[in-house]
DNA sequence: ATGAAAGCGCTAACAC
DNA sequence: GTGTTAGCGCTTTCAT
């Protein structure tokens, strides 16, 4: 059924104990070149891999990291979680991956449940709460974990984020330099904490250009709901509409492009937060602030490892760059934008 | 560091012998209740929980399942391991993801590394070529095995699928009853199982409709390459143009859409194999087949389990139903489409 | 530089 | 119904 080949058999080949072939397999230089290669020789011929498991229970380390996001067919975690399973394999270590599915409860109980597997480290996307200290030791002087897209407040560890404050700011910016003054700002609950930047972002760009920061254009919708008409509709058919809108959330962005289009206002500016496809496809062609998530999982794997390798050096945020990707939404300029505040309707019709 | 909790002290709190408070972990009948109570007790009380290496020692069987797929951030895949991974830990299994990276080599490597972690079963979306019979058993008798998406050709496993050649049909017969005899197929190549099948459906739409198979409006790119225009080009604007696309997988379908936007040509019916975000916002809104990715992670995971579990019927195969969506444009009809070759620029600029 | 013995935590045999 | 013994395959003492 399981290979029968041990460490065991492998050193009966090589005539050695099989404490030496074991210095062999983890490259203890007290090993005389000559038997070491007569014990790889050994492991060729028998083809012999160590069992994992054994070595986990005399270690006490899983050779696998784990990765737990919200979820994972999001594309934005979905590549997030390439990049850690590349670089992790890279390193000879399988990647586990568990959905929290948004709720910190659950969050809790599948990383305690990664914990008892003694996994090497933890990439986790912390949930809309943070994370409180577990039963077992987390971070520093536990098991190595690093945090991805937002920060855990309550625990001091290796965190790789975009600067969504400076990029939202670019966005926005961008926006009153194409004559904007009443931009709305779109993006689900502020207890995320990437939207709580970005919406400062946009805060401090409009300060920046003296233009009042009016509540009224900021839409926020509940956590995981859909920009529905409710938020969107005061915004571009109030008595001093917006010309211009961000988004600062991907599935907001597919909201509020599917709402433009529907009400036939893709005169109105627009920028998201966060690329797609199709993006470019669609008329105007959407502008976005892009961030490379396979980049942010590939970064935060590395500073995993070498955590997991014994780096004991301070916490380290790493701040990656974004980049403004102009399509045409983004450029609309203000003058450009009719007054009109027309409205039609969509229609969805699925015969067959 | 680790817990040092083990079953030894559960045992010992509860007056039992290891054994016994063993069974009680496993759910062995053969314990009186009372003592199970007992030993329960003091597994809340030491908040214990088993080491799963020790067990996997033991047992030769991890409990973890594996998804092997050409690329995690592919929003089909992405969702087939989100379906995976919900029915998985259920169970109590972890999922590790790994992906093969299109690499037929590189797939054997990564199976053959999560057998030797004597992983409980493996699901697996075949690469371009077959999955040979590797050094370890496979399939019946062996590691259980799930193929999706595409089947295993060299090994008879439950397999996963939806009837791309009767979905696929279906899409063709749409634009034919829409009155268009001229329709291009698109897609990567042929080596690919589900562009055969998917193919296969375009020809026996139009057979039954009596129309003549022409090669020349049969598009496919290479493995992995984009549709560009040299292959675009011939069909739209030829002596004798089609009226209507068919884009069997979603890569294509973005390039098409891109395409068709770019040269202006969006009267031309299209109808692509997968749904994609925005594909309602665009204009017009584009009809697909849409396939429910995450109910064939899951159907393929509850299967494995049954497997893993020890039934040892025969290998099914599961054929899961598609849907057609009509958003508009699909069901543009033939005569409404112009004649003209004109072509036009797209242009793209990235200004900041 | 190498080996012998012990044991990581658990469960499969076989007692009782 | 429950306990005892042994051992999964590896690595950690501690000798030599």
């Amino acid at each position: 059924m399981r290979s029968a080949v041990t460490l065991k058999d492998v050193a009966q080949l090589a005539g050695v104990s099989a404490k030496t072939a074991s210095r062999v397999i983890n490259d203890d230089p007290a090993v005389t070149e000559k038997t070491a290669a007569r014990v790889r020789t050994a492991i060729d011929a028998l083809a012999y891999t160590p069992n994992p498991h054994a070595r986990s229970l005399r270690t006490g380390r899983d050779q696998a990291v784990a990765l737990v996001v919200d979820s994972i067919s999001d594309p934005f975690f979905a590549a997030v979680a390439e990049g850690v399973e590349q670089v992790a394999r890279e390193a000879g270590f399988f990647l586990i991956v568990a959905h929290a599915g948004d709720s910190p409860a659950r969050e809790r109980e599948v990383v305690d449940s990664l914990l008892h597997r003694s996994i090497s480290g933890l990439i986790l996307v912390p949930s809309l709460l943070n994370f409180g200290s577990g039963r077992r030791p987390l971070g520093p002087g536990g098991v190595p974990v690093v945090a991805v897209d937002r920060p855990l407040e309550n625990l001091d560890v290796d965190t790789v984020l975009v600067d969504n404050a400076l990029a939202s700011h670019q966005a926005v910016a961008h926006l009153i330099a194409h004559g904007h003054t009443r931009i709305g700002f779109l993006g689900n609950t502020v207890a995320r904490f990437t939207v709580r930047e970005r919406l400062a972002g946009y805060r401090r760009a409009l300060e920046e250009a003296g233009l009042a920061f009016d509540e009224s254009l900021v839409a926020l919708s509940s956590y995981k709901g859909r920009v529905d008409e409710t938020l969107f509709d005061p915004l571009v058919h109030g008595p001093d509409p917006v010309t211009a809108l961000f988004s600062s959330d991907a599935v907001t962005t597919m909201d509020i492009v599917r709402l433009l289009h529907g009400v036939g206002r893709t005169d109105i500016a627009f920028v998201g937060f966060d690329d797609f496809v199709t993006a470019d496809s669609l008329v105007p062609p959407v502008s976005v602030v892009r961030q490379d998530a396979q980049l942010m999982g590939r970064t935060a794997a590395q500073l995993l490892l070498r955590r997991v390798n014994g780096d004991q050096s301070p916490p380290q945020r790493i701040m990656l760059d974004t980049t403004f990707v102009a399509r045409g939404s983004g450029e609309i300029r203000a003058r450009e934008v009719s007054r009109r505040s027309m409205r039609s309707n969509k229609e969805e019709d699925n015969d067959r």
